[in-house]
RNA sequence: GCGGGUAUAGCUCAACGGUUUAGAGUGUCUGGCUUCCACCCAGAAGAUGUGAGUUCGAUUCUCACUACCUGCUCCA
């Protein structure tokens, strides 16, 4: 654990010394669990979302693209249950420190009520035999009656309390006198309000009525434009819209870094299908998705499938693809079964209808979706985590020396390529490395730098994942060659400034890496 | 949100309540030297998270705030 921890923090701290990840507003103390993405943060960061956008919506004909809004329409998130289900009174347990859902606690009082009206009416049955009528029992049984009437009065409570007011939540689980199931504490905070989305307003003028949602998610932009992207697109039941952009959760506790922020940027695709064909496309996404991961060097033994055991509202399957992060086992991505649930509500919801004619079946239907959502941010930190290695090299002399290396796959890394000079103070040098990077930089992204000694340069480039670097010396100002030198191998070879391009661009290509998926 | 821990140069760490002008390594910058893996030489810049309190005096003790780590909790 502690190995782990040193590990994290070294991840932590690298990525704020080499300029990936600042923290928010740092100058200000910070702004909890929000971060930015720094010069190199940023390159490797959009070159993870070329590689899935690529990987989704270029390399499939049947998926397309979509750029929706963060803000939408109130509606959306009624429709889609966020604004219900996203709303969970909490409330504390002071000695025992546990959480609880406020209203599960008086429901389960309101549940050991009931088992005593139905333990009596068991006992009834028994003495009665075969002549016991239940429904009379029921409604005539004084005891039985007042528990009935004891549960419905705190049913009723709590559903008032639940609407708009949480301080008689609080006095209902006092005067009940419900203690901690696992301390017996009856010690309780008072009930809180945990919306996990924020809210902003339309217009200049606040009220109820400009009341609008930051999206916590960003497949109901897609759902709300089904129609307008299957129309537009002429494409045919099965077929995905693919989107990445922000989301906004107000999370309780965010922590672990950029794991889990309050700002942070999915990429999902949400892919339609017939009713009952779902779990086909499920089983074939999910062995995508995995390809996806260890196509770019996520190894196996680090990924791994884990079955939801309680299904959200709207699925009738998910899974999740786990990354062994350094504080272990987290989720990355999500793919999901959900059903005909968003359409379905949108439908309701807009009273307009949501639906696909089939032309091979000869009817209206509402598509079923299996959704596959990854995080942004997260893949950032799963591709980083494994990337940052410590290992020996021999140093100047042939004797060991450890170096700080972020091997990246070459097509994601920030910089492909570093020109050097051999050495700083012979202008002949200097001048032809201008020249020769001048001439490719407009193949990639390249780094000039002369500074400091060649073999500190070197692990400069190790340091922030640049898998080539090409050093200028005095043969280059005779026969125009180079030496590119691989990142991982350390490997030198010799080869035409004319050549340069094209040898990289052959290892760090995009391309290259989708057609091994 | 509750409990525990932490906060000193970009990074890693020092400094008895006062010998201090808060040190060191590393990194950064400038100059020199250097013909392929953290060389060397000379110089420079750079820090006590914020705010109160105790004290003659606070980096050091107390409190609050902020942020980070961590257990609980939560996770569409």
């Amino acid at each position: 654990m502690a190995q782990q921890d040193n590990q994290f923090k070294r991840l932590v701290s690298h990525c704020k010394e080499y300029g990936f990840i600042f923290q928010s507003s740092e100058v200000y103390d910070g702004l909890s669990a929000v971060y930015d993405y720094g010069p190199y943060g940023v390159l490797l960061k959009n070159n993870i979302k070329e590689y899935w956008w690529k990987s989704m919506v270029q390399m499939h004909e049947n998926i397309v693209g979509l750029d929706a809004s963060i803000f939408m329409h109130p509606k959306t998130w009624k429709a889609s249950g966020h604004v219900d289900a996203f709303n969970d009174p909490l409330i504390d347990n002071k000695d025992s420190k546990k959480r609880y859902r406020a209203d599960v606690l008086v429901e389960d009082y309101m549940a050991k009520i009931e088992a005593k009206i139905n333990k009596e009416v068991a006992k009834a049955k028994k003495r009665f035999g075969d002549s016991f009528d239940e429904a009379q029992f029921r409604s005539t049984n004084p005891r039985v009656l007042k528990n009935q009437e004891k549960h419905d009065a705190i049913g009723k409570r709590l559903a008032n309390g639940m609407r708009d007011n949480l301080a008689d939540v609080k006095a209902l689980i006092e005067e009940l006198g419900i203690a901690c199931p696992e301390s017996g504490s009856k010690n309780w905070t008072d009930v809180r309000q945990f919306n996990l989305m924020f809210s902003t307003q339309l217009g200049t003028i606040a009220g109820e009525e400009g009341k609008l949602y930051l999206r916590p998610e960003t497949a109901q932009g897609i759902f709300v434009n089904f129609l307008n992207v299957q129309k537009t697109s002429r494409q045919k039941i099965p077929f995905g819209i693919a989107q990445i952009g922000k989301a906004f959760r107000n999370e309780i506790v965010a922590r672990q870094f950029i794991f889990r922020m309050r700002e942070f940027e999915q990429m999902e695709m949400q892919f339609f299908v017939r009713p009952g064909e779902e779990m086909k496309y499920y089983e074939q996404w999910k062995a995508f998705r995995l390809k996806w991961h260890k196509t770019i060097g996520s190894p196996a033994e680090k990924l791994r499938f884990h079955d939801h055991d309680n299904l959200a509202h709207y699925a009738n399957a998910a899974v999740d693809i786990q990354f062994d992060f350094p504080f272990g086992f987290k989720e990355l991505e999500g793919i999901h079964s959900r059903t005909d649930f968003d359409l379905t509500q949108h439908q309701e919801l807009s009273g307009r209808k949501i639906q696909y004619y089939d032309p091979e079946l000869k009817e209206s239907y509402v598509p079923y979706v299996v959704e596959t959502s990854i995080g942004c941010d997260r893949m950032f930190l799963a591709v980083m985590s494994h990337a940052l290695t410590e290992d020996v090299v021999p140093d100047a002399n042939g004797k060991e020396s450890t170096r700080l290396v972020l091997r990246l796959h070459p097509a994601i890394a920030p910089i492909k390529c570093a020109v050097l000079p051999l050495l700083k103070n012979k202008e002949e040098l200097t001048d032809k490395a201008r020249e020769v990077f001048n001439k490719i930089k407009f193949a990639f992204d390249c780094q000039y730098d002369e500074k400091d000694a060649i073999g500190r340069r070197y692990r400069r480039q190790d340091a922030i994942g640049t898998p080539y670097c090409v050093t200028i010396d005095f043969d280059t100002l005779e026969d125009n060659t180079v030496t590119i030198r691989d990142r991982d191998s350390l490997a030198q070879e010799r080869i035409a400034i004319d050549d340069i391009v094209k040898t990289i661009s052959g290892k760090i290509d995009m391309s290259t890496l989708l057609s091994q998926l």
